[in-house]
DNA sequence: CTCGGAATTAGAATTATTCTTGATATCGGT
DNA sequence: ACCGATATCAAGAATAATTCTAATTCCGAG
């Protein structure tokens, strides 16, 4: 009679929004909430791996997914490269440092209308707004 | 003794901002500002083989990235979708009309300032915007 | 006209991602 | 607890966009 292994993640529920969360997803949506990196699907396989050795690249991209067509995290494209995740759910824009290659979320100021930036023309009804800003960060000017 | 061919784009400068315009780039740009439609490489490609029949898709990723990298075009990524590519130069935003697939080009409000829209941390110097908008164009009222 | 560097070409290589298929695990009902 | 239905997972093959490589061709300067 062997005990069942406690869950890793008991402050995840086992499920979201009408999706199942398996040991896996909950890996996967623990180690996107923890780091806050905006990891790519390959960066979250190396990290899962460590806590479920025998995962594989195409669960982790079969979860990433799930958890994204489930509206629990975010995928995030930067030009041409790989696909990074994000379990930011606000509205927010997405600041690149070139220098580090980190990725730093933005919000929104609380009043923002996006009428009152842009010449939208007749009719355009406007369903999801995404933004990136590439730039530096300035070293702080203290000391 | 055969006279050279005329030039198809005499309209086009043999050199733009230190890139050298050959026939192939010549062409290329020529089907950019014709087509506003935000071609992909593929589509430019087909188009181009239509006066350069001999040209290759390599030879279209050369020059696209040529003009890219001198300022002349602008190469565009929505999602994990082919690059496109697209002649204007001015500072403007794509909105993606998901029910026809096609891309409008948006103007900013001429007093547009990202620092009223943005809660942007100290010392964060933005060096380039990129927005994309999604939704759909309603059916114009008239009958 | 000739030379040398730049541009072009064709095809191979690369990379991120998706697909396919079979194996496993889980859930609800009994 | 057992069973079938269904969902999930794993492994590797397949795909698609793009980049690279090496060989040829072009073009302008001298």
């Amino acid at each position: 009679m062997v005990s069942k292994d406690p869950d890793p993640h008991p402050n995840i529920p086992n499920e979201i929004d009408g999706l199942r969360m398996t040991k896996q997803r909950k890996e996967i949506y623990h180690i996107l909430k923890s780091e806050r990196t905006h990891p790519t699907a390959n960066e979250v396989f190396m990290m899962a791996k460590e806590h479920l050795p025998n995962i594989s690249l195409a669960t982790v991209y079969n979860c990433l997914e799930a958890l994204v067509e489930h509206k629990v995290i975010r995928q995030v494209n930067f030009e041409r490269e790989s696909s990074r995740y994000c379990p930011n759910l606000r509205d927010h824009v997405h600041f690149h440092d070139t220098d580090s290659g980190t990725i730093h979320d933005v919000n929104f100021k609380p009043d923002f209308k996006l009428s009152d930036v842009l010449d939208l023309p007749e009719g355009i009804e406007v369903e999801d707004i995404e933004i990136t800003l590439r730039g530096k960060i300035q070293p702080s000017p203290q000391s």
